[in-house]
DNA sequence: GTTCCGTTGGAACGACATTCCAGTGACCGG
DNA sequence: CCGGTCACTGGAATGTCGTTCCAACGGAAC
């Protein structure tokens, strides 16, 4: 009797949804962070085995594929559904909004569009954006490089505010957002003023506290660049 | 005798060194993917075992910090010898280039800039955007945001160049660029017309085939907004 | 010569993604 | 009702990874 022998499995009561598997694995995401998102950790989850996830989703790449476009689409409908000429600021802060909720989304949002240029996350995400600097009257030469720029700045921008406060909450209940800025502050006041004037220019006059006034700041720069080309 | 017993090891002739690992490690990364980068890979590239090199780097953390760290510095030095008000494309065509060589770059600073603000990698980067942006006459109260923007933007937009040259190499040698991107635009211009107007509009009117252009028009595009910005 | 100690590298460990497959139960033709 | 099919399950097995462990080496110090 060295052949298989095999306890017998416990079956669930109601069949397993690709939409369960994707929503769990969004919980893990948000509150495990990227690494925790586990075959194991969804298995036990879900209370089953690896073998039946596998049934229903390709691969750990498919499932994060699935599990960002579910945010994106979420947080952009929300937005479109306002003005026909929305304002770029409810788009910005909608992502902004979503890459906080979900710390992952950022550098997943990054490779994706990256790797996948043609795939729906990045069309939808370029669309959303592309509108708004048509509401701008960009001059069409100029479309996608301003979309482009604005695109990355958002996600560059908001992946470094939410990695700022994940930071601060695996530091310990005990910091706040505050202290933590306080602190990185304090070490490039102490950057050599030979080999770094200007961070410790922008050092001792303090980084600005106000996350989201300082993000929307960058969107209105970057607004007037495309605006002040409008007209030549 | 069910205790240790073990081959013997042979000796190399001159020590193992830190720099020589780290080099090795970049050259994995350069020619295998960020994937290829393993410690039984680099192990037989340096002749060793995996615990030789665990003597001389802490894991494969630091040693992504270090080869991270050791191609920036390069980079950064052979554009920072020029004139001292040297221009804002001579630094971000050098991170640019290094990331186009090192394709795994992209990602890996994005993540430590997140991840550690106050690292090496973060003030050296930002530091040398932001001689740029005090040399373009930006007033000190957009000093950071003005940084911060460049930085996403060259980063994210550099990136995505090196990614898109990545994947038509894995593609085969029969595939060029051009050919590359005009598959994209070709999906691109299937897509729903209702749901996808800008997208379309863009596709339609064909993405630039000089990405070294298109980024530098996305760099002039941000600086149009600082400059704008000045006479206010 | 003996004793260290910095250094090495092969083996072992635990965790992971993924594959495999024996089983289960709802449905279906008869 | 009943036998068989098949979509679906979940536990075990596989191979690779990062990391740790440790017996052994060789030069330096005594």
């Amino acid at each position: 009797m060295t052949s298989r022998t095999r306890k017998k499995p416990e079956r669930r009561p109601s069949p397993l949804t690709r939409e369960q598997i994707i929503e769990a694995a969004i919980g893990l995401l948000d509150t495990a962070g990227e690494s925790g998102l586990t075959f194991r950790a969804l298995s036990e989850r879900l209370a089953t085995g690896p073998g039946a996830i596998y049934w229903h989703v390709a691969g750990k790449g498919e499932l994060l594929v699935a599990a960002t476009d579910h945010v994106v689409v979420a947080a952009l409908s929300e937005v479109a559904g306002a003005e026909p000429t929305g304002r770029i600021h409810d788009v910005a802060l909608g992502l902004f909004d979503a890459i906080e909720r979900h710390p992952w989304l950022a550098p997943q949002l990054t490779a994706q569009i990256s790797h996948n240029p043609a795939g729906s996350v990045t069309t939808c995400i370029f669309e959303a954006i592309g509108r708004q600097v048509y509401a701008l009257d960009v001059p069409a030469s100029s479309w996608f490089t301003a979309t482009s720029a604005l695109m990355h700045y958002i996600l560059g921008a908001a992946g470094q505010n939410a990695a700022n406060l994940a930071l601060v909450r695996s530091l310990g209940p005990d910091t706040d957002r505050d202290a933590y800025m306080d602190s990185v502050t304090a070490i490039w006041k102490q950057l050599s003023p030979q080999e770094f004037p200007f961070a410790r220019a922008v050092a001792d006059q303090g980084l600005d506290h106000d996350d989201r006034a300082q993000f929307l700041a960058g969107i209105d720069l970057i607004a007037a660049g495309l605006t002040a080309r409008r007209t030549d």
